[in-house]
DNA sequence: ATTCAGTATGTAATCGATTACATTAAAAAT
DNA sequence: ATTTTTAATGTAATCGATTACATACTGAAT
């Protein structure tokens, strides 16, 4: 494990000549920079990243939390916030809170510790109150779900937009009765899809039946297919779902299958996300595509940016209604 | 942002007696220590742990290598990583090379630069000879891809048995034309795998059709379907396909689905992994558990004792032939 | 009364880099 | 020939922690 200090010794130069051509700032006479090099080579010499990051107290990481790594919305996210970050000389250091405050405390104490120049919160469950706390000091964003009133910066999509033209097409192909299968309405998202939920049957002067709206704990196939299961007991069954995860229209859609109806004939579906795998669904998934990677490239640009100080607004980036075998 | 200097300062105590009550060494007396706690919490200090891991020189992360963050096989193992590391101290820092030498080469220089202290890798098309060369100095660990002949310590399961396993069922159910969908034979698992399907044949005396045996480049739900298109597409059509992983069996199953047939009744299908999805599909999927939280929680407990400096083994865990409706 | 052991705390070196400032030598300007 | 510039390199402080060693004080043992 040679140090900066053996490489001097070696090439006969001082610690400052070597870091100099390290950082290749051309001050550094030919001749010298090629001893400096040999040197190198020969020890097979490799900088310390902790030396010089305590020096110049910055981690070059970005700290990403997710509540799970299981959920492929994610995923896509996350591979636009490494591309992007990776390109700037930046590592991101994946967290999964699992929604537990205790992990979250964690994780947040990292970048407290320096270990993290920065968060990207992804994590729709996260305390409100500790990411402000933490926004007034240090670099955060928020990615997908945010905070209205809050002042800390996000990239995110319109959703009750989207809510509100995935549930208006469901109506226009002829349907009346339309179901939600819904997020906890804790989250923002899950409030925000409700409306647009709402504010499509208004608009078409279609009841509200509040038997037809199901509201799931967590994101996970099991309570797509729990969800399913409510609605498909209603004595007056809804003739298409609308709902707010592509993981829970497919747990939904598992379970309309399991009890011999047919998607769409008996009951049509439309999802939301476009994860990869709503496309290999049988049938295939009508649902509305986040631009997930760009959400996760511009998070990332955000958050270099608030690192280095500069100012940041917020982003809204376009979503996409895809219509496939499920309507 | 408080340092030590501050804390020792305000408590009016020197800086070793602030960093002893921080590593709650119970030398320091119990008002000191009093003094220092209410000093730290005036300060809102936290120990950065750059300057903590510089003079300690480890970082306490761990480097974990996937091909790629979107493959769900990924996702579990990730998890069982991530809680055993937790909970000794240790962070994950998750990479995805994308099967890229030059990603794969940056990453693997954080643990030269002492970014991180050892790294898992998961990337079965990762460079064999540098990721060798790596583990001469620093602690390296193999996830289930693994290298037979090298000397990396690894976490795997019998992927050759598991495959003899799944084959041989399809045949005691009565199948003689057996299909395999196969991962590129540049990986140990793909070849292991190939090796378990053709073993099955052999011990029952069923011929080997190279016509129904498709090699894919990756492992994509596209490349499931596009393997099966040509599967399906020859004049004698196996009855029966071993996939060696649900990605491309689901992908598979999209395209038998697609072509108005029928899983099992005209051609049963077998997976590998036991992915979430698996059990969403229509028809749910026959498929090989692999104990992938496991593996996680394995590897890391492997890679941190390596740290530590001690002797570890290799690890092959149990896999289990679930059976589902695809069969 | 003197010595010894034990406890609590402080001093200062250290980890491995970066960088402001100082120094030196050579080239350019007078 | 002397002074001024410029270029190349070195010296040493610094980042924020840990920790070996030194020191001071207390009470017990002789």
């Amino acid at each position: 494990m040679a140090t900066i200090q053996d490489v001097a010794r070696n090439a006969g130069v001082s610690v400052a000549t070597v870091s100099r051509v390290l950082n290749n700032q051309n001050v550094v006479a030919k001749e010298t920079a090629i001893k400096v090099e040999k040197a190198i080579n020969e020890l097979n010499y490799e900088p310390s990243v902790l030396g010089r990051n305590l020096r110049t107290s910055e981690s070059r990481l970005i700290l990403v939390l997710i509540p799970s790594i299981a959920n492929p919305f994610y995923t896509e996210i996350i591979k636009g916030i490494e591309d992007t970050a990776i390109e700037q000389d930046y590592n991101i250091l994946l967290c999964e809170t699992g929604s537990n405050p205790k992990r979250e405390a964690i994780y947040i104490n990292l970048v407290r510790n320096r270990l993290a120049d920065g968060v990207i919160s992804m994590d729709p469950a996260v305390d409100k109150v500790r990411l402000t706390e933490l926004a007034k000091k240090y670099p955060v964003v928020q990615c997908s779900e945010y905070d209205k009133v809050g002042t800390i910066s996000y990239v995110t999509i319109d959703s009750e937009l989207a809510a509100y033209q995935a549930v208006r097409y469901l109506i226009q192909i002829g349907h009346k009765k339309i179901g939600l299968i819904n997020s906890d309405n804790k989250y923002l998202y899950a409030r925000d899809r409700y409306e647009g939920y709402i504010k499509a049957l208004n608009e078409f002067d279609l009841p509200i039946n509040t038997d037809w709206i199901y509201n799931v704990e967590s994101v996970r196939f099991q309570d797509g297919q729990q969800a399913m299961r409510g609605l498909l007991n209603q004595p007056d069954r809804p003739t298409a779902i609308f709902a707010d995860s592509d993981v829970l229209a497919i747990g939904a859609l598992k379970e309309i299958n399991s009890n011999g109806l047919n998607v769409p004939k008996d009951i049509a579906l439309v999802g939301f996300d476009n994860i990869d795998f709503s496309n290999m669904t049988y049938p295939t998934l009508t649902t509305i595509s986040q631009p997930m990677y760009k959400m996760g490239s511009a998070s990332a640009n955000m958050i270099i940016h608030k690192i280095k100080g500069k100012k940041v607004g917020n982003i809204i980036l376009d979503h996409e209604l895809i219509i496939r075998e499920s309507t």
